[in-house]
DNA sequence: TAACGATTTTGACTTTTGTCAAAAAAACAA
DNA sequence: TTGTTTTTTTGACAAAAGTCAAAATCGTTA
């Protein structure tokens, strides 16, 4: 079975017949360190889930990278901006490590949407959940020091803090690298 | 026409039946400035609209008050941990000024999204919406200066700087209010 | 192993933002 | 209007985070 139908699945249920729909549309990929699924203006975008693998979505701005998410095995993901508005996409999606992914473009998600109710439940639930993590993101850079919100990113996604390069860290936390290297020291 | 019909209708066709059954489930009140709509620890969530009016959602830690949005006129509006969650909320919502609202719980709301597609696929986008709302918002947390996030509110909504007290304001960009007043000074 | 490049750490210093207390200004009510 | 309360501003100082440059460490590959 497919692990991003599974994923869909855990939202709620699905018909064998939109399961057959989807298993039509969903692709996969391998792709190699370094490579990029999705570069800045593109406008193909994508909801999908890692079946093994590392990767970030990241932006820039006035020359340097600022890192809005990282995404790991088993998460359904996708770039927000360019997915819920159809534009060219200001974010760059790379793999930090050898990946294996599924994904579904969103344009056959949207036909989906269209001819079946539970997909679309599906859809809100995953914007909905998409939500909550980015308001506990915006309350913790809103309210905590750079010290606390390494040491929350360390407890919630202990794996992130292993895999991940420091530098790469700090931009996600918003700080700096030598302050991160300063914050870990202690 | 009630005004959160309308705004509904923004987001997506309602055939007459739905505007029939919204029509009976939307609620309206008036509320003096300094009531709260939600406290922290009720499980009542609704979605809900001001027609006049100004509200502020916050919540505590450690003693102090936090402001994570302002909400004002003809904006679709709800507290997204507990509606998406159903969970007790840990926000408050209190109005700042005199307001009139229009509300739909997200009990029947959710009784509506079961029954009608069209009203689901607004519920998808009322919550892209707000990914993408808070998606900015990280961004400008993460990688803006106290006197650029607050320059950026100042162009983006001036209304808000105009009507919402510079404490409040501080606490929503995530600085103290002495230092927003000497950022403003300038 | 040696050498290269990338990543991380360190040091000295600057800038930004926070803290605490008090004064000034504004808003509100008797 | 006159007090009273709330909000905003100011000052002196402290802490947090950024900047820039250089050194150290790590990983990779020739």
């Amino acid at each position: 079975m497919n692990a991003l139908i599974e994923k869909f699945k855990q939202y709620g249920p699905l018909s064998d017949e939109i399961e057959y729909e989807l298993l039509k549309k969903i692709k996969n990929q391998t792709r190699p360190k370094g490579d990029f699924f999705l570069k800045q203006g593109q406008i193909i975008t994508c909801l999908f889930m890692l079946e093994t693998g590392l990767v970030r979505s990241y932006y820039t701005i006035e020359d340097r990278e600022v890192n809005s998410w990282f995404g790991f095995e088993n998460i359904i993901l996708g770039s927000i901006t360019p997915l819920f508005q159809q534009r060219p996409s200001s974010e760059n999606i790379q793999f930090l490590e050898p990946s294996t992914i599924h994904y579904i473009e969103s344009s056959d998600l949207e036909a989906l949407y269209r001819k079946y109710t539970e997909m679309n439940t599906i859809g809100r639930l995953i914007a909905e959940e998409c939500c909550k993590f980015l308001e506990e993101r915006v309350n913790s850079l809103q309210t905590q020091s750079a010290e606390k919100r390494y040491h929350a990113l360390l407890s919630f996604q202990p794996d992130a803090v292993q895999r991940i390069s420091l530098g790469h860290i700090a931009s996600y936390l918003g700080i700096k690298q030598e302050t991160l290297s300063r914050i870990r020291k202690k």
